[in-house]
DNA sequence: AAAAAAAACATGTAAATGCATCTAAATAGA
DNA sequence: TCTATTTAGATGCATTTACATGTTTTTTTT
């Protein structure tokens, strides 16, 4: 069984290397003039959601703060990336879905962020930053 | 050798666990007083670092930005974290030192912290979560 | 050595964040 | 069924972020 430094050496790379795609996979999406990783994540749920989804499904699956959430999805919609329906049967709520726009636009951003998911992953494979990760027992 | 599909995997599992173990472990600080995780990693570079860090190293070093970066140190130093020395040999630079009292509101931290790389860490192995980086090829 | 370019850090400002709180609706309890 | 509690989502407000730009000092170019 692994003990604890194994762990903890495990989280530092994995720490490391994700920051290091995301930090630049923003740049580069930003330099473009498009939004960041997070407005991308929400699109990608709602893609694969045909029926869509409700803020409180999605804020809990990203682990977003429900009030910023909120705020965000009002500037999506805004943007003309999802519309908010009522919802059926819980006159509380919205069903968030995408739009055709949210989705042609997370397909531009994909174009970008896949590429830096790419590079990262191979330097971090090549500089042996994932050795620690494989080290840890099953 | 590994195709992007492979790769696209890894960096889902991989942004899945940090972003998990970094919620929790922030909720966590917060609820107990504590300031968030940039913070505790400005406070442990600066304490592995006996001679003190340059903030543009710092910044480069945890990727922060820049005009962030130098607000969240004012605001460190003002709490008493770290001391800004003028650089010797350079005008413009500065010299960022860890306290006795950042040292010791690290620990303080390292102490929540720890647990919720623990937990993480292994709840991302019983649940496979590395399985698609450990099939990546080195 | 003077002028131009670059580097390190700070700051103005607008937008985003997050805590606390609010409203309205749904569910649980008496 | 009437009341108390919980849940979904929005919003007020203070803090934080990040882009653009400013200031000072160092380095490079001519």
């Amino acid at each position: 069984m692994s003990g604890f430094d194994e762990r903890e050496a495990a989280w530092i790379a994995l720490n490391q290397t994700r920051t290091r795609i995301f930090s630049r996979a923003e740049r580069a999406l930003v330099a473009a003039g498009f939004p960041r990783l997070h407005w991308y994540d929400v699109l990608w749920e709602l893609e694969r959601a045909p029926d869509g989804l409700r803020p409180k499904q999605l804020e809990q699956q990203l682990l977003f703060d429900q009030s910023s959430f909120s705020r965000q999805v009002a500037r999506m919609a805004e943007d003309g990336l999802l519309t908010r329906h009522a919802a059926t049967g819980d006159a509380r709520g919205k069903i968030l879905r995408i739009t055709d726009k949210g989705r042609a636009l997370r397909l531009q951003m994909w174009d970008i962020y896949r590429v830096h998911i790419d590079e990262g992953i191979a330097e971090a494979q090549k500089t042996g930053a994932f050795a620690a990760l494989k080290r840890l027992d099953d």
